[in-house]
DNA sequence: AATGAGAATGATAATTATTATCAAAAAATC
DNA sequence: GATTTTTTGATAATAATTATCATTCTCATT
């Protein structure tokens, strides 16, 4: 287990962990910009890339494609409309002892899991939008 | 409730049906020109779409960005190696209950969920791979 | 302090999945 | 059978991510 971040690795845990929620790369890339810690938008992926093997951070990724970063703490699951995109935050999960079963079946350390709902919302189920 | 799909949508469909997991719209494409039902791309996109957004198809997306479409049936998870990016599928299932209750707490009309354990397999772990 | 090897960085080009556009073809409706 | 609407396909446009490569920084060793 090595422990050592780069500067680049430093910068962005600061800014994750300053935050509420997750946040996509580009916008990390704003953030620190802004924040008067600029890095090259390489930088960002490549530091994200590695603090994802390292087990530091998790991703999702978006239908659209773009992946939300955050550091591995709280549980945070979502519930998320497949017709208007919205999406609540759920705290509840009740997978963690499948979570130590997986780990001794497979040999496999679990880092963290992602576990998403999708549906139609009231609203969209309502309006029997398409 | 409407159940009628587009020509496209049905060979999509039957396609989907026909495989064991799921596969990508670019491999989709692919397959149907393969089979002599050829679709253009576009239209494979808009017909997944489709489907998704009646409830009849779900997807996950890799974190490559690349979406993985599949039909709703059969509950299927995976384990995902974070460094060599290798996936395992998993069949138990242990949020039934909870998503139950997410129906009745947001008036939330569930398709499909998603539940995906990401880490580091046996063989990357011991390799001390980054 | 100077040096030198290796890692980290940043600007930018390249890649790739997905989406938008728009005209042609097919289906449905009258 | 004419017309209106929907579906389709070729292709251009978009946007996130990754590759490239020259430059800069770190830091151990002299």
């Amino acid at each position: 287990m090595k422990a050592k971040y780069t500067r680049s690795q430093e910068k962005i845990i600061r800014v994750l962990k300053s935050l509420k929620y997750g946040i996509s790369a580009q916008d990390l890339y704003a953030e620190l910009k802004h924040r008067d810690q600029p890095l090259g938008l390489a930088t960002v992926y490549r530091a994200l890339e590695g603090l994802k093997t390292q087990g530091t951070v998790k991703s999702r990724t978006l239908s659209n494609g773009e992946a939300i970063y955050s550091v591995i703490s709280h549980e945070q699951h979502h519930v998320i409309c497949v017709s208007c995109g919205q999406s609540f935050v759920i705290n509840e999960c009740p997978v963690h002892d499948l979570e130590k079963r997986l780990e001794k079946t497979y040999n496999f350390q679990v880092y963290y899991h992602t576990l998403e709902f999708f549906g139609r919302c009231h609203e969209c189920n309502t309006k029997s939008v398409l």
